[in-house]
DNA sequence: ACGGAAATGTAAAATTTGAACATTTTACCT
DNA sequence: AGGTAAAATGTTCAAATTTTACATTTCCGT
């Protein structure tokens, strides 16, 4: 029991790589925070973990991204993006095949991505790395010239490499939304990129978090009539869920 | 006086692994806690260390204890990669346009590169994740089905994206030569890519320790007189390195 | 079922941190 | 040189977190 438990919040930091105690404490509601304290202080000896103010870190986690200013980005809105990430995770089939965008959303969702055989393509490095610990699925990247920001590619080149590749499901997420402009980014080749995405998927799956709903950036990629099903958080306000509904896409 | 004093301190955690703030506050009587607690907190924004109850520890601390298989693989001969990989980080040209593979020895390339302006096109995630730090590099990843086992990517389609790609320079390793067999590689797709590239490069700089004289693997992608550089450590035997000499190559 | 050890819970004490504001130093402009 | 704004540092105190100590529960072997 006691056992159990402290694996399971060690797996759980590996793939989070940091939680507080808090967040620990609503994962297992059924243990006192001191308890869960104590199983941090078991796995810091153990050297599976750091604890650090307010909750601890995966060491696996401090080795992988050596402090590059992209893991600090992740931070921003980080539940809500698990949260949909865990969503998307659910909705993935064996065997599909799959564009997963560069965003850190969707670096959560291959985080939670099920170890199950399927196909992914994606534009994105950390996404590329991340679901390459995963022994059953498929990873193929999208070549090109990378932009440092977020350690993606996006180029023209895409549209003649998607020429002989195919996938039935695109999982993307959108920097900006507002029912008047769609769903946009800040990239113009990352939007092309998305457009070729969305009409080469047979359904479109947007992940977008609250947190993004009523801004604006340069470059529309879609609108709301061109995705089939919208992931998003609790947060997000009912009256917009409703429109979204009325075009028959399913919100979740 | 500020920023020698965040480096000192950075030094410090380095050398230490872990310090408290009162440790801290012995090192320099001269500053209040106060300040050394904001120093302590601009170092973690950088990534350089990780703050913890009490004090902080070093990321590098953490990351030398580490647990990974591909991590662990560039610690064997890690002396001798670096010996070459500093030469050859020394032949690279402001401009210059280059092809980098995804072996150990260049991910240790990568690291030591000058940041300075130049295109550099490589099939390793590693090698590219590197790549991005630097500001004036510019970075181009070849796309494809991604190997698991060295996060690196090598397709059929690469002919096709090197059509209209272009370097002058290849700088590539091989896992095995000998006189006979001439430099080979394990992976029959990294064997079709590698001839691609020298073909396509027209100056290829081989980085090869002196370990792997006298391997064999299955695929051969080059023969000695196929380079024009051969980048190696002192323990390269002075026998081959006159054989590669009497071919015109520059032994280095 | 009993006794003891391990695990967990609770609450108060001790420490550390974060925030706000005051003060000093630095750098720059005229 | 004088003045001024910005940066760096110092001080203080409230808030949050951790630790400690002790109470309670659960688990096991007999």
């Amino acid at each position: 029991m006691k056992r159990e438990r402290i694996s399971e919040i060690a797996e759980l930091l590996d793939k989070r790589g940091k939680l507080t105690l808090k967040q620990l404490g609503e994962y297992f509601p059924k243990v006192s925070l001191m308890t869960l304290r104590r199983d941090l202080f078991l796995l810091e000896e153990e050297g599976r973990i750091i604890r650090v103010r307010g909750g601890a870190m995966s060491v696996k986690d401090v080795q992988k991204t050596s402090g590059e200013p992209y893991v600090k980005k992740t931070a921003i809105h980080s539940d809500e993006k698990i949260e949909i990430a865990q969503k998307a995770a659910g909705l993935i089939d064996v065997g599909a095949s799959i564009f997963i965008d560069a965003g850190t959303t969707a670096l959560y969702l291959a985080k939670e991505m099920p170890d199950v055989y399927c196909n992914v393509f994606t534009n994105g490095l950390a996404v590329a790395t991340e679901l390459c610990k995963k022994k059953n699925v498929v990873v193929n990247l999208l070549g090109g010239p990378l932009i440092k920001d977020n350690l993606s590619t996006a180029s023209s080149f895409s549209s003649v490499y998607f020429a002989d590749t195919n996938f039935e499901l695109a999982i993307i997420s959108a920097a900006a939304f507002t029912p008047e402009n769609g769903f946009s980014c800040a990239s113009q080749v990352e939007a092309d990129l998305f457009k070729i995405i969305c009409k080469k998927a047979k359904f479109t799956y947007m992940m977008l978090d609250s947190s993004k709903i009523g801004k604006i950036k340069p470059y529309t990629f879609a609108r709301a009539e061109d995705i089939n099903v919208l992931i998003t958080d609790a947060e997000f306000p009912e009256g917009l869920k409703n429109q979204f509904k009325e075009m028959n896409i399913v919100v979740m």
